[in-house]
RNA sequence: GCUACUGUGGCUCAGUCGGUAGAGCAGCUGAUUCGUAAUCAGCAGGUCGCCGGUUCAAGUCCGGCCAGUAGCUCCA
C-alpha cells in the first residue's frame, strides 16, 4: 500500500495500519504531536485504518484543523463534566469554533457563572483520567434506541436530519456518550489547558422559536502562556472597545431618559461625523449622485405600497391614533421609497439614466432591546443612502461604480483590511419574509452572480441573508469582540420598481421597467465611526480628528504667541485648540495625550525668542523646534495624503 | 425579546454579619509662572439607577421596572 505524504514523499506499507501507526513511521515526533488526520482530505480519528493507496496528512496542533480538533475534544469534555454534576441535563451540540469552543445544554435548574469553576474542576478530573475516545458506527436505527436510552430529545431530533441509511458515529470516552460527527483525539489526556470563559443563552437550533438553552463558552490551549496570551488579548481588546473608549474620549454618550439605542454624539463626535460627511457627499457629487433630502417620517400609504408595512411594521416606530381616525405615519427605517417617489416625479428618459440619488437620511429602527450596542446597532442611525436607477444594460457597470466607490472610501479610511464581502441570498425556504417570485429571486441573484465574478473578488455566501426585496453584496467587518456585522451594502431591487410602477421610455418609445441599485457609499455613520474608534484605538488620523493641533503654553508670556499661532493655523483650516492653563508643561502635555490630540505646538520663553514652534506629535513624540511654516507644510501634506489609489482595490 | 451578569459623587472603585456612605482622579478656590506623561493646600460634591416590599433599621435582603455588558435572535 502506498500512502503518499503532505510533502508528497510516499511511505510504503504492507497490509493494513492505522494513521497513528503511519505517523509513527514517519516520525516518533510526529506521532506524539499527532492530534488527528486528513486521508483523501477528509478528517478523520488517528485510529482510522487506511486500507489502501491514499493521501495521508498528519495534523498537529500547529493546524488550524488540529487545534479545532482538539477543541472539539474538550467540548466534550466539557459535556461529559456536566453530565457528571448534573445527571438530568440534556445535551445538545458542541462545536469548536474559531477561538474555542461551546457546548449548549438543557439544565432542569439554571446553573450561575459562579458553577463554571466547578465544572472546570471535573473537566480536569475527566482529563487526569485519561480516558479511552472510542468511534463507533451505528444505522441511524441503533443510534436512535441507544439515544432513546439516554432520553437525549435533542440528539433524537438531530438523528432525524441524518439520512436514513447514513453511517452514524458515537464517540464513547468512560461512560460519557455523544453522537458526534469526529473526528477527536485518541483520549481526554491529550488536552493540557482548558478555560472556560463564558455563560450565556442560545436558542435550540439558533432559532428564536425553539427553547432557549444554555451555552458554556470555553477554550482550550496546548500551553498555559498561550491561553495567558489569549486572555490578555482580549482584555487589550476590551480597552479598544469603542463603548468605552468613545465615551472616555467624550465622543459619544447615551442617558436613560433619553433611551436605548439612541446615543448622543457630543462635540468631538458631532465634529468627526461632519467631516466624514462632508468628504462622503463630496466624493459622491463627484461621481454624478444627486442630491436628495426627503422626510422622516410618511404615512402607511407609501409603506403599503413598498411593501415595508407587511414586512418591516414591526421594526418601524408607528405615530398617530387610528382610534381617533387619523391617518398613520411611521418614522423611515429606509430611505428607498421617498427618492422612488421622486423619480416618480414625471416621465424618464433612456436618456437620463442612470439616475444616481443620494442622502444623508436619518433613519428609524425599532430594533429590540438586547440587539443595541453602543454605536453599532442603534434605533436611529444616519445613513448615506442612495439609489441608482437604470436600464438593464446599466447595471453592471453601475454596480462595479458602486462598489469602488466603496473600496475608495475604506481605503480613505484605512478600513479597507478590515473587510469581507458577503453575497446574501435569500431562503427558498422562508419566502413567507421575501416579496417577489422565486423566478425573479433566480434571475436577480444570477445577475448579480456574474457581476461579482466579472469583479473577481473573493467573497462568503450567506443563506437568508439577503433584503425582503433583493440580494445583496455585504461589507462585512468585526468589532473588537470578534462579532460580525455589515457595514455597507450594495442590493440588486427587482420587486419595488414593480411596486411603485417606476418607468422609463426606451429608444423604442416603450415604457420599460428600470433596475434599481440600493447603496451605500460609508453605510451607517454611527457604525462605522464605532468602527474607526477601535481600528484607530481612538486615535483617528489627522484628517479626521476633531482637534488637529493643541498649542501648549509654559508660561503667561506665551499666550500671545500662542493664539497668534492658533488664529494662523485655524485660518489654513486646522482645527487647532490652546491650552493657555495655569498648569506645568508635563500636565499639559499628558492631558492632550491622553485626548489622543495628534499635534502639540508647546510655546515658551525660547521659541518666542528663536520666532520657532516646538512640536510633539502623537505618534513620534518630540520633534523639536522648527518654522511655523515647515510646521504647517508638513500636517496638510499629512492631511491631504488621506486619499490614496484606490483602483487597486478591484482586482482587474 | 431571550439567557447570564452589572448599576455607589463627572470618572475608576471601596463599603465586612442589615446599624444610616468613603478614597483617588476630575471640579472649584488660593498659592505657584514652571521646558516635554500628573505642583501644593483647602473646599465642595451622593434620596447608593427608579418604584415597591420585608425589618426597629436597607447601599446591603426580596419583587417589579429602567439602563448597561456578553451571548442568542436580528441587522446598517
Amino acid at each position: 500500500m502506498k500512502i503518499t505524504l503532505k510533502d508528497n514523499s510516499v511511505l510504503e506499507t504492507e497490509g493494513k495500519i492505522t494513521a497513528l501507526e503511519a505517523a509513527k513511521k514517519i516520525s516518533e515526533g510526529l506521532a506524539k504531536a499527532a492530534v488527528a488526520c486528513e486521508v483523501d482530505g477528509v478528517l478523520k480519528d488517528l485510529s482510522f485504518v487506511l486500507e489502501d493507496d491514499c493521501k495521508l496528512n498528519i495534523l498537529t496542533l500547529k493546524d488550524e484543523e488540529g487545534l479545532k480538533v482538539y477543541r472539539h475534544t474538550a467540548a466534550h469534555i466539557l459535556a461529559q463534566a456536566v453530565k457528571n454534576l448534573y445527571p438530568t441535563v440534556k445535551l445538545a451540540i458542541g462545536p469548536a469554533i474559531s477561538n474555542g469552543f461551546y457546548y449548549d445544554f438543557d439544565f432542569v435548574t439554571p446553573i450561575t457563572i459562579k458553577d463554571l469553576e466547578k465544572i472546570e474542576q471535573e473537566m480536569q478530573a475527566i482529563i487526569k483520567a485519561d480516558f479511552t475516545i472510542k468511534a463507533e458506527t451505528f444505522t441511524r436505527n441503533e443510534a436512535k434506541i441507544l439515544f432513546s436510552g439516554f432520553d437525549e430529545k435533542y440528539k433524537l431530533e438531530l438523528l432525524k436530519d441524518i439520512p436514513k441509511d447514513q453511517k452514524i458515529t458515537v464517540y464513547r470516552q468512560g461512560d460519557f456518550v455523544d453522537l458526534c460527527r469526529g473526528p477527536h483525539l485518541p483520549s481526554t489526556g491529550y488536552i493540557k489547558c482548558i478555560k472556560l470563559t463564558s455563560l450565556a443563552g442560545a436558542y435550540w437550533r439558533g432559532k428564536e422559536g425553539n427553547k432557549m438553552l444554555t451555552r458554556i463558552y470555553g477554550t482550550a490551549f496546548e500551553k498555559k502562556n498561550e491561553l495567558a496570551e489569549y486572555l490578555k488579548k482580549l482584555e487589550e481588546a476590551k480597552l479598544r472597545d469603542h463603548n468605552k473608549l468613545g465615551r472616555e474620549l467624550g465622543i459619544f454618550m447615551t442617558d436613560e431618559n433619553i433611551g436605548q439605542g439612541l446615543p448622543l454624539l457630543m462635540p468631538k463626535g458631532a465634529k468627526i461625523l461632519q467631516i466624514i460627511q462632508r468628504f462622503v457627499e463630496d466624493e459622491e457629487e463627484k461621481r454624478g449622485y444627486l442630491l436628495t433630502k426627503t422626510p422622516s417620517m410618511a404615512k402607511s400609504n407609501l409603506y403599503k405600497m413598498s411593501g415595508h408595512w407587511d414586512h418591516y411594521k414591526d421594526k418601524m416606530f408607528i405615530l398617530g391614533d387610528e382610534k381617533k381616525g387619523e391617518d398613520l405615519y411611521a418614522l423611515r427605517p429606509m430611505t428607498c421609497p421617498f427618492q422612488f417617489t421622486i423619480y416618480n416625479n414625471g416621465i424618464k428618459s433612456y436618456k437620463e439614466l442612470p439616475i444616481r440619488y443620494a442622502e444623508t437620511a436619518s433613519l428609524f429602527r425599532k430594533e429590540t432591546s438586547g440587539e443595541m450596542h453602543g454605536l453599532i446597532r442603534v434605533r436611529q442611525f444616519t445613513l448615506s443612502d442612495g439609489h441608482i436607477v437604470c436600464t438593464p444594460s446599466q447595471v453592471e457597470n453601475e454596480f462595479r461604480e458602486a462598489l469602488d466607490l466603496i473600496n475608495y472610501i475604506l481605503k480613505c479610511l484605512g478600513l479597507e483590511n478590515e473587510v469581507t464581502y458577503r453575497f446574501s441570498r435569500w431562503d427558498p425556504k422562508d419566502s413567507e419574509k421575501y416579496i417577489g417570485t422565486a423566478e425573479q429571486w433566480e434571475t436577480t441573484e444570477g445577475l448579480m452572480e456574474t457581476i461579482l465574478k466579472h469583479l473577481n473578488i473573493d467573497y462568503a455566501t450567506g443563506i437568508g441573508e439577503a433584503a425582503f426585496y433583493g440580494p445583496k453584496l455585504d461589507v462585512q467587518t468585526k468589532n473588537v469582540h470578534g462579532k460580525e456585522d455589515t457595514l455597507i451594502t450594495i442590493q440588486i431591487d427587482f420587486a419595488l420598481a414593480e411596486r411603485f410602477d417606476m418607468s422609463y421610455v426606451d429608444e423604442d418609445g416603450i415604457k420599460k421597467r428600470p433596475l434599481i441599485i440600493h447603496r451605500s457609499s460609508i453605510g451607517c455613520y454611527e457604525r462605522t465611526l464605532a468602527m474607526l474608534i477601535e481600528k484607530y484605538n481612538g486615535a483617528l488620523p489627522l484628517w479626521m480628528s476633531p482637534t488637529q493641533v493643541r498649542i501648549l503654553t509654559i508660561t503667561d508670556r506665551a499666550a500671545e504667541k500662542a493664539t497668534e499661532i492658533s488664529t494662523e493655523l485655524r485660518k489654513e483650516g486646522i482645527r487647532t485648540e490652546c491650552d493657555m492653563r495655569n498648569e506645568k508643561i508635563g500636565y499639559k502635555i499628558r492631558e492632550a495625550r491622553l485626548e489622543k490630540i495628534p499635534y502639540m505646538v508647546i510655546i515658551g520663553d525660547s521659541e518666542i525668542q528663536e520666532n520657532k514652534i516646538a512640536v510633539r506629535s502623537r505618534s513620534a513624540g518630540d520633534l523639536g523646534t522648527m518654522e511655523y511654516k515647515d510646521f504647517l507644510k508638513m500636517i496638510q501634506k499629512e492631511i491631504k495624503n488621506k486619499t490614496i489609489d484606490y483602483k487597486e482595490t478591484i482586482k482587474e
